[in-house]
DNA sequence: ATTATACATCGTAATATTGCGATATAAATA
DNA sequence: TATTTATATCGCAATATTACGATGTATAAT
């Protein structure tokens, strides 16, 4: 095996999933968190920035973009990212909804 | 290589991005949906709502404990997991902040 | 046209994850 | 004490992730 049994599951749960995955690594926490602070687009400051090769961010980039987290628009020479705010807004109120569903301890060990 | 390279992002990053990991597979998700749905102690009727084999189901219970997210408590020959509030939020919490600090598209592509 | 700049992609090695059968453990019951 | 019940752990095979050097590609500058 080794593989995630997808079919037994929920889209919404294998959507969720897809995204927190996306999200799930310090290096891309980091990127983001370097795109959310400066409020603009992020090029190639990143590879100095963070202590990664440059193949290594352009992957990590690769991944935020594929889960539709980021954007990448060419911006002359260097690639301009940032968030995709459709999604952001969509992730934020899945995420929001699913941690407030928790009532408290209740019947609880 | 294959390892991610911690030492160079701060703890919060690791911590956030080890919090996530914990959540992002979609069995996983399914368990916390459970556990919040019924909003008392979860044991072993998750193997069968679940199509997973009873030792995976265990592995993902071991994953999200280890990560602060559940806790387990014996309850008789059952064992009985639910929430740990704390964990549960601080990762509300600053997830919270995290989404809530995207200002929106202003100098972007 | 050539060169420089900024990323992306390929290929590969090291390691991690996923899933499960088999087996171990520990509490409850007969 | 022996057996049942509920869960954990081990060991393994299949696959995925992480990181990076090397190389490809596309735009800008010379």
């Amino acid at each position: 095996m080794g593989l995630t049994k997808t079919e037994i599951f929920t889209e919404e749960q294998n959507q969720m999933a897809a995204w927190l995955k996306a999200m799930a690594h310090p290096a891309r926490i980091a990127i983001l968190q370097r795109i959310l602070q400066s409020n603009t687009c992020i090029c190639g400051d990143l590879v100095e920035e963070l202590g990664l090769a440059q193949a290594t961010i352009s992957q990590h980039l690769k991944e935020l973009k594929n889960a539709g987290i980021i954007q990448g628009t060419i911006e002359g020479v260097s690639i301009c990212y940032c968030i995709e705010p459709k999604t952001w807004k969509l992730l934020q109120n899945q995420l929001g909804d699913f941690f407030a569903s928790y009532q408290g301890e209740q019947n609880c060990c």
